[in-house]
DNA sequence: ATTATTTATATTGTTGACAATAAATGTAAG
DNA sequence: CTTACATTTATTGTCAACAATATAAATAAT
């Protein structure tokens, strides 16, 4: 299980730029939720508590407001995204179909290799499974390790940047605040497997659609328990 | 035919931030051809061509990064993107699964003023083909503003803003510099028609398939052009 | 002549100060 | 007591100078 590591290609350490390195730990601290959802950020404050300038903290500001994690009113200041029920849904129809489509794009041109290797990522989360229910921490990530290797299959540079770099990180991020358990992990590994089987017969066709079917259980359910807590 | 104005939010004139002003001259002279494809990219000869310091134009091209229209290496400076016939594809196919989504949540919850007002667009499109040809480049825009209205009634605002604010540009950047004639109006007409029909009977699952086929016939189109000239 | 190595130059990254704008506060009039 | 207006304060937008880095040029060694 040394697929852990979602971002192999992202291997330079602190000899990034200022503004690369901020922008990692104001993302971690707003997905982890040590910056609450909705409350302000003020550039000043911000630069003082990271021990940098505003200049590199307005250029990490910027980029997270594309990753859509911050929203920004043009004279008016920035905030935290607040994650609602509406935006939730968004995301997840958005993401049910770009994930289809690099179903589709994985069944077409996965290499065998890979394909060997998606099954023993399953087979791991199985055991991991049944293993008193394997920490849900790694159940989120071991998920979304899953489904970041069929977007990279893909081999689509749009919609792998576009799912890996915002549309996960805001599912994170709704995870980890809303105390989500990832949705029935046992449902979500035999869906895993008819996915990876569709892909592994190049069947396009069928593994679009038990994509899209997956993703669009799993909203059902991540949307109930928003409606319980908000209500 | 009013609805050549594709942005009605965007009403404010110069009274925004040097650089939002700057970021939309950069952009349009991006698209335009004015700054070539994969020509480097100096922040102090553009500051001093925009009659602006470093900064604000600094945030320009990281949002013009962020929107791909320009590549930045950390160190090494940026560059007007290329863009080659693998980069087209990979635009292509997410627009071909995005809007197909636009199209199906469209057929959901579309306005019947709102279709209404989408026939009278069509027919204005049929009346400017009849008329010479009508321009080249009010077919592309006129293309563009239908497939924009679509993304609109689609009422997900991640999928409106991605394909409004990122692809679509690209597209047009496409289209411009390559001569590329907006693939057969006539065809492209019908096509739209066909879509339109499908929402107003709210037929989801047809207006998706119709607006997939649509797209990746446009595709195979510029993609034939794209070999002719780079062979 | 070609390759390495060093030096110089150009360009980006970073900083702190200043200007402009919006929110907050207080004051006066009704 | 409330509302409108003026003043202050906080925060963002902009600028120009400085530091760090990488590309290019020049020199030396093989």
């Amino acid at each position: 299980m040394s697929s852990v590591i979602l971002d192999p290609p992202e291997k330079p350490l602190e000899s990034r730029t200022l503004a690369a390195q901020t922008y990692e730990s104001i993302k971690t601290d707003i997905i982890m939720g040590a910056l609450s959802q909705g409350s302000k950020i003020i550039e000043s404050d911000l630069a003082l508590k990271y021990g940098i300038s505003r200049g590199p903290l307005r250029e990490a500001i910027h980029r997270l407001e594309q990753i859509k994690l911050i929203v920004r009113i043009p004279h008016a200041g920035s905030r935290v995204v607040r994650l609602d029920k509406k935006m939730m849904g968004d995301i997840y129809t958005a993401r049910e179909s770009l994930e289809g489509m690099a179903a589709r794009l994985a069944a077409r041109h996965m290499p065998d290799d890979d394909i060997c290797s998606l099954h023993e990522l399953l087979d791991a989360h199985e055991e991991a499974i049944g293993r008193a229910g394997g920490k849900t921490y790694l159940q989120t990530e071991g998920d979304i390790d899953f489904h970041y290797r069929i977007a990279l299959a893909s081999q689509n540079q749009w919609i792998l940047e576009n799912l890996n770099g915002e549309l996960y990180q805001l599912i994170r991020m709704g995870r980890h605040q809303s105390s989500q358990v990832p949705a029935r992990p046992a449902t979500a590994l035999s869906q895993h497997r008819l996915i990876v089987a569709a892909i592994e017969q190049h069947d396009e066709e069928l593994a679009e659609i038990l994509m899209r079917r997956h993703i669009s259980g799993a909203w059902k359910a991540v949307k109930t328990i928003l409606e319980e807590s908000n209500a």
